[in-house]
DNA sequence: TTGTTTAAGTAAAACGTTTTATTAAATTTA
DNA sequence: TAAATTTAATAAAACGTTTTACTTAAACAA
């Protein structure tokens, strides 16, 4: 009948020690605290015997410390990111820490509401792919001394911890391999928002048809929209209109499956003669008639790296360390839908 | 620099007042324990002034309730989990809930760990989708007071809440459209498990094509391997023997990719003529040629049922409450992969 | 007037740890 | 032998709440 588990009270009573001396044996001080054999070797018995564990409440109370990390992200049922949250869970359970996941809809007001959620909890980190808007509030939360490494995307003006990739470099290769295979009217389908992430994808990708004297056609789509399923009445639009597109490249895995679907749908036979691109990786691509082609990123290594860094801040305690802003390289994989032509 | 956040003896001391008196005021008992209009309302003006925020952490030494669910599932990485994942925090975050989420890798050990690690952090509830040999430590965790929800599974000889689908029912109505097609040589594809959910998918199929008369061809790949992406040897004995093969029904999403790819490679002719039908519904089995047919899990439904259960749970206590044991109905849709013939 | 009830609030214990300061006994030093 | 040091341990404060039990003054009743 839910009994209650035991304190260190308990076994106080039971050994007839002062729990002062029990919390130092059981963190591993008793050495160091001059406790005797004996009392050291009883109390690990008698611990190990009832299968006391610390209740780690009281102890966060105490220590200030909850060994809870916070990983935000986009949107959790995305699997670009539920990958990444995945090793990210992995490596944390390692370390003896938990992660709460958490989607914050690139929406800024809900970002700022569940940071400030966070830091009520005390958890201990904070691994944030950011909304545009939140950089004051980001740097609040650096400011007050909390671990913060943001991933995917970072702020100019602002001195964080980051890990990203090098979007502008993978999103020209991605073009110039297009271009390689003889595609030369290439959309860049992408989405109407200022972060950095997508704005270098972008310029990537116009710079390489510029460089090769191509003409750049770069559709911006509705964010919002497209969240809820719908907006892509721009790309009913080229499909239509531009009766030369022979590829398309897309910044991001959200608006691949849509907008492919409207194509397919428009015209299903254009989607197989169609050079097709994606940012993001996935399972099915592989398996698609034809394969769909990906720029790839790497997901082990971008959560190493985050948990890497999110570890030295967890160290390093107050003293500032000097900032970690690390950029990968994306990985072109390139599949059947880009080898036409 | 790093001020203290402020506590409920701050305003105590700057207001004048006992901290019982503030307790009680923030926690809306101001009127029934007669706690004086003006008073009342100093408190909260004040409180709303330097913006005061529980901690929480404190609260829950305290009441022994930490407000966090934790989410067990077999791989967080996999998109039927991320995204039933995502329902269950939205829902959750509405209540004041967090969510831990966590992958077991459909292994006991590992599960009884992490069963064993959110013990500890005296979680407030556990959603579970349990891999085949923790029927004990469920117990265990039911029988502590614990409260508990399964998911997608149960046991047969334990009572407890759980949500799933009539698999039987499901796997039985895909394989008859899948008759109903024409397909006349079905392979079923699935895991060497004895978890329920799988037993039932292959007793609907097996009894869907000895009522049509035809032939049963019940394929079981090691789980193990398969999760570490080989393993699938089987399948392409089954390509290379079974001739006159004409359709295959995969029993989990984790199969239908790699099995695919397989049989993709072996003969891309035969993969465009094949009836596929898949357990698990995919965005991007609408794009692929043929598009892929679904049994698709009612995903919304399932979150928001597990979430209810567990609400009930949380306000009644103590005094255990009926079983409850929901029972939802697939959804087959069928695309072009099994409309073929 | 005296006793009882109500209003308005507070003191203090409790939750289970960690950690600082303290103590008493034993041992060493001078 | 007295003083100083070391050993082996403990008492008590602290973390920030909630909640039970109590207090004091005023209001009311008999």
């Amino acid at each position: 009948m839910k009994q209650k588990r035991p304190s260190i009270t308990d076994i106080a009573k039971a050994l007839n020690v002062s729990i002062t001396t029990i919390s130092f044996v059981l963190n591993g001080k008793g050495e160091e605290r001059k406790i005797s054999k004996e009392v050291i070797e009883k109390i690990e018995k008698y611990a190990e015997k009832i299968n006391y564990r610390p209740n780690q409440i009281a102890q966060s109370l105490r220590t200030g410390k909850s060994k809870i990390l916070v990983f935000m992200v986009e949107d959790i049922g995305n699997s670009f990111f539920a990958k990444i949250a995945r090793i990210i869970e992995e490596i944390a359970y390692k370390k003896d820490y938990k992660v709460l996941f958490c989607s914050n809809e690139n929406n800024d007001s809900r970002s700022r509401e569940l940071i400030n959620v966070f830091r009520e909890r005390q958890v201990d980190g904070f691994i944030i792919i950011p909304s545009a808007g939140i950089e004051k509030d980001i740097k609040n939360l650096i400011d007050a001394g909390k671990p913060v490494v943001l991933g995917d995307r970072y702020f100019e003006g602002l001195a964080s911890h980051y890990v990203t990739i090098n979007n502008y470099d993978a999103s020209k290769n991605g073009t110039k391999h297009l271009i390689a295979n003889n595609y030369k009217n290439i959309a860049f389908i992408t989405i109407d928002t200022n972060q950095i992430q997508m704005l270098d994808r972008t310029k990537g990708y116009e710079d390489a048809v510029r460089e090769a004297g191509l003409k750049s056609r770069v559709v911006k789509l509705p964010f919002e929209d497209i969240n809820k399923g719908k907006g892509f009445g721009k790309i009913e639009t080229l499909v239509a209109q531009d009766t030369d597109l022979d590829a398309v490249f897309f910044s991001t895995n959200y608006l691949t499956q849509g907008a492919l679907e409207i194509i397919k749908n428009f015209n299903p036979i254009l989607i197989n003669k169609l050079g097709i691109l994606t940012f993001d990786d996935n399972e099915f691509f592989r398996i698609n008639t034809p394969s769909i082609s990906a720029v790839a990123q790497p997901l082990h290594e971008m959560a190493e790296e985050l948990m890497r860094i999110m570890f030295k801040l967890l160290k390093a305690k107050d003293k500032d360390i000097p900032l970690i802003q690390t950029v990968l390289d994306a990985k072109l994989i390139p599949r059947d839908s880009s080898r036409g032509k």
